[in-house]
DNA sequence: ATCAAGATTACCT
DNA sequence: GGTAATCTTGATA
């Protein structure tokens, strides 16, 4: 039985992002980014979370961005055109997702770092313990941070390059939040351009993966 | 061939 | 609040 209370929310694929969403200025796209629906379809299988927390990352200015160095065979995708999606393993444990964007060349991509989960939370829970039953408070631990987000819908390295327009991982349209809502910060777990404001997320969320950064 | 670092998490006090 | 775990990747030789 699921333990999670939340109705599950008929999901319309005809909301489904296209291209221009995502080709479009780096922190424009990371701000927007915020209440969209991520979606994974696996057959019949669906899970899907309301995006509240991003952070941008930009090769050309910035440091701490994978390609900051120019394109390697891990971060090639990030040179794209917006609208694939980047994923790279890390720690030796966990895998994390980001969104392409931007033009061609550009190596800007944003990382997805929480969700509020929407549907599928039974697989995301089989994906996360086991399976084994969660208290109510472990529903707010589900996804709230990019290693969770991956692993509670079973996002590894072999999805890095899907193209975001087709059927297999991709956005809908969700709620617009308010620009008021929209908390900045800078971004969390780097050592380098630590300095920039990046870090963006839905103030009043409780899926969110931390309250406040140093 | 070798090595250090890492866009994290879970578990401990 | 602090830190060990764990292994891929990219840089250097």
């Amino acid at each position: 039985m699921p333990v999670i209370m939340k109705p599950v929310v008929k999901l319309d694929l005809n909301l489904k992002l296209e291209k221009e969403f995502y080709a479009r200025d780096l922190l424009q796209v990371a701000k927007d980014l915020l209440g969209k629906i991520l979606v994974k379809k696996n057959g019949k299988e669906i899970t899907a979370g309301k995006i509240v927390e991003v952070e941008a990352y930009d090769g050309s200015t910035d440091e701490a961005a994978h390609s900051y160095r120019g394109p390697t065979p891990r971060n090639k995708i990030m040179f794209e055109v917006g609208g694939y999606l980047y994923v790279y393993f890390t720690y030796g444990n966990h895998f994390c997702c980001n969104v392409v964007t931007g033009k061609k060349g550009k190596g800007t991509a944003v990382l997805i770092r929480a969700v509020e989960p929407v549907s599928g939370q039974d697989k995301m829970i089989i994906n996360r313990f086991g399976g084994k039953k969660i208290s109510g408070k472990d529903l707010y631990n589900l996804t709230s941070g990019p290693g969770k987000v991956c692993k509670a819908f079973g996002i590894n390295t072999s999805d890095s390059g899907t193209d975001l327009t087709g059927n297999k991982i991709f956005l809908l349209n969700g709620t617009v939040i308010k620009k008021s809502s929209i908390g900045v910060s800078r971004r969390i777990g780097i050592t380098k351009s630590t300095e920039l404001p990046w870090r963006f997320f839905i103030k009043d969320s409780p899926f969110i993966s931390r309250k406040a950064v140093k």
